[in-house]
RNA sequence: GCCUUAGUAGCUCAGUCGGUUAGAGCGGCGGACUGUUAAUCCGUAGGUCGUAGGUUCGAGCCCUACCUGAGGCGCCA
């Protein structure tokens, strides 16, 4: 037994004057006298002051950067400014040595290149200690909103059978020898063979399986990871993301909406309230990078700036159509600094997001009513508007400064023979969708839902610029180490 | 997948026009100091310049290919 208690209730005040133990690792050891001491439980470090006149040299040379100790000794108030309480250790002991010598990580800024290359302790460093309790708390926070709403938590699965959505690339499943796999007579590989009797891969969203969640208990919500096998190298996309997939009966593009925004206002609020720690070292952090951009590189607004104004103004709400307008009314476009065209029928490109987002109305955009030929099969039809160039369908995305999308979403086609007639004009298997579209054949209703990428949510809320550090064992293309 | 860019000490970087023995800070190591807060001070050891070719009297620097990282675009969340 180790009855050791932890940093975080001892910078609370709980043990004032009392014995008491605590473990964790070195972040510094100053004057051979002074360790500032983690243990994950809080953003800031215990100081333990460690009697070294007696204490063994041989323990004293092993209390280095990052070796874990056992101190045990009376919590004081601090002599020193640096904080309120000290431990005055009269015994410390080595639990893990670190060598210097060769151990990679420094008491100094390294760079987030070569941390990505020391995963397994990367986390030990200030700033991944702050994202990962922050990823933590969005996580919980999560559950929290839809619990306290009524929505139940719903499991899509990992393994999917269906290549429907068309999200991406899969990834394949399979048990069959990739050296010698069984062949149909025609010579093609025959996937009867293999272990679910039929060809699986991971899956790429949960929405079509939470549909079913939402049909019958009215109110569900997937989180989990999902995958997608895209050579995509950017900053903002990985091959296994976890996605937070909410799915509603009885609600439209407009219920859908203030459910999204809601949504976002919420885990915000959530992280602002509980870790504020965490949130201002990594304000801070952010600052620190900005200054070393050129001015006009630069962020307009800090960390925290940014999260306390997406939480206190409402989203801007407007439709594709209105967006194609502004852009092509805008000063980027007319003086040709768009690479791509805004017009209307096209998808909207990151530039042209990010101009909505951050230029023109600077705050969270919510835009729906996209151009049905560019959307997903399932997508609810809009009625046809005169003022409107083409057909549409009720989807919305939510755009963010920094990383554009972090939600899509829509109202579900829940009328079987409009359905139906996407499904053939994509050329879509009929024949694998046939339990999607028994939920429009018995007891159908309307209903809408969204994903919100989990790691791209993380991103907003730490203010990282990469998504890889928002994730503890990042997947990308060429990038599965740990 | 495409485009751009980078690779020099453990880390972060400098290295002029192609010219002698490749530098700094931090970290490490040795010592001093001992109520420090990224402690401070003194000293010291670290490099086949990503890999393989090529041009040249001479290559860290120029050329070619490859590898790896980063950023941008596309795809999306």
């Amino acid at each position: 037994m180790f009855n050791r208690v932890e940093i975080a209730d001892v910078l609370a005040g709980k043990y004032l004057n009392q014995e008491i133990t605590v473990c964790g690792w070195v972040r510094a050891f100053r004057n051979n006298r002074f360790v500032a001491l983690f243990d994950g439980s809080d953003f800031k470090t215990l100081q333990v002051v460690v009697d070294f006149e007696n204490t063994d040299e041989s323990v004293l040379k092993k209390i280095s950067f990052h070796a874990c100790i056992k101190a045990s000794g009376k919590l004081v108030e601090s002599q020193g400014a640096g904080q309120n309480y000290e431990l005055l250790a009269d015994s410390v002991e080595i639990l893990g040595e670190s060598n210097p010598e060769i151990y990679p990580m420094q008491p100094k800024q390294q760079s987030m290149e070569f941390l990505r290359e020391k995963a397994h302790f990367r986390m030990r460093t200030q700033t991944f200690a702050a994202v990962f309790r922050i990823r933590h708390g969005v996580a919980f926070a999560i559950h929290k909103f839809f619990n306290d709403k009524g929505y139940f938590y719903h499991l899509s699965p990992s393994v999917a059978a269906s290549d429907a959505e068309g999200a991406g690339e899969m990834f394949r499943v399979t048990t069959l020898d990739v050296n010698k796999p069984p062949r149909t007579e025609s010579g093609e590989i025959d996937w009867s063979e293999d272990f679910f009797g039929r060809a699986t891969n991971l899956t790429v969203s949960g929405q079509l399986e939470a549909e079913i969640g939402a049909l019958s208990l009215g109110k569900v919500y997937t989180f989990g990871p999902t995958f997608r096998a895209e050579n995509s190298n950017t900053t903002r996309h990985l091959a296994e993301f976890w996605m937070i997939e909410p799915e509603v009966a009885f609600f439209d593009i407009f219920d859908n909406m203030n459910l999204a925004e809601e949504f976002c206002k919420y885990l915000i609020n959530y992280i602002l309230q509980n870790f504020p720690d965490d949130i201002a070292f990594l304000d801070k952090r952010l600052q620190d990078e900005q200054n070393k951009l050129p001015q006009d590189q630069r962020r307009a607004m800090g960390l925290l700036d940014t999260l306390k104004f997406v939480v206190e103004n409402d989203f801007e709400r407007i439709t594709y159509t209105e967006a194609v307008k502004i852009l092509r009314d805008s000063k980027p476009f007319k003086k040709g600094k768009f690479e791509f065209e805004p017009s209307w029928g096209k998808d909207l490109q990151a530039e042209h997001e990010r101009y909505l987002v951050e230029k023109h109305f600077q705050k969270p955009v919510i835009v729906r009513n996209y151009p049905k030929a560019i959307k997903a099969f399932y997508m609810r039809q809009n009625e046809r508007d005169p003022d409107v160039p083409g057909e549409t369908v009720a989807a919305m995305d939510v755009l963010f400064p920094g990383i554009g999308e972090v939600i899509g979403g829509s109202q579900r086609e829940e009328r079987l023979e409009k359905l139906r007639a996407r499904i053939h004009e994509m050329h879509l298997p009929e024949e694998d969708l046939w339990w999607y579209l028994d939920l429009r054949r018995f007891g159908g209703a309307p209903h809408a839902g969204f994903g919100l990428g989990f790691e791209r949510m993380v991103q907003f809320i730490t203010g990282m610029g990469n998504i890889r550090d928002v994730i503890p064992f990042p997947r990308a293309p060429g990038s599965a180490e740990f």
